[in-house]
DNA sequence: TTCGATGTACGAAATCTTTCGTAGTAATGA
DNA sequence: TCATTACTACGAAAGATTTCGTACATCGAA
């Protein structure tokens, strides 16, 4: 029966996540192919690791066929906002625009993305703006 | 003699640099007193622990006076860099703007910070086209 | 049908991290 | 001086994570 409680992923659970989102449903095999494109290690350790992780609940799998094709049940978005959220937290201080200034420092993005990011603060203040409107009004 | 391979912070070794990047050289007692804060463990635990680190090269002391003071030898901003740059590869595709957005999203930052932000991105634009005359004239 | 390739299951070793107990030492004050 | 308190040092247990070997099942091709 699966575990209850839903522990932070550990490192590898990470890798094996990350290659879930991205492919989709798949096959231990193929996890594993990708995997040891960064990381030298055996195919039972994968097929291990997945296995824990089926018993803790954060892969569903598919085994009508003899070779299982697992998915991930963690919402990657979950992930991200957690991760985030302690970088926030530990590291700047509370400071999101910390974090978005270092991270556009050291990763350069393109001018379309940087025009994106614009129009998405611009909203920001826009809705800030109407609150504060809002709150006047009261 | 100080351990040379300069491994990854574990989670116990990160609570404690943060620590001693907030507050700056500080004894165990101290860095003790902060991390009881949040989490329940022995004087001893914390002792060995910056101990350890101080063997692995991550932290250095002056051992002086009987009660040793403990400095942080790790540069804050090479594990921001690190912990964010990762963060963008695994789960964000590469993408800072989508990295930013996300913080943004979950952070809300003052409007203060917004227009800082846009400030940068405006001098991110300004030099990007700078580059791209330049490239053109050749 | 037999062999080999490809799977799963799973125990247990190896390794890493965290925790603590105990021993010993210097400083302090009664 | 002697007891008490506040330290450091460090081995070793406890816990967590990762790795792998081995056993066994299934499938398909020779």
């Amino acid at each position: 029966m699966p575990n209850l409680k839903l522990n932070k992923p550990t490192e590898s659970e990470m890798a094996i996540l990350q290659i879930l989102w991205e492919e989709g449903p798949s096959t231990v095999r193929e996890v594993h192919e990708i995997l040891s494109g960064t990381k030298e290690s055996g195919y039972t350790t994968t097929l291990k690791l997945m296995q824990i992780m089926h018993d803790k609940g954060m892969l569903s799998r598919n085994d009508e066929s003899k070779t299982h094709i697992y998915s991930t049940l963690i919402k990657k978005e979950s992930v991200q906002k957690q991760v985030v959220g302690n970088m926030i937290k530990g590291l700047f201080k509370g400071s999101s625009a910390k974090l978005v200034m270092h991270a556009l420092g050291n990763h350069r993005a393109s001018s379309e993305e940087i025009s994106e990011i614009k129009k998405y603060l611009d909203e920001m203040e826009l809705t800030e703006m109407t609150k504060k409107k809002k709150n006047e009004k009261k």
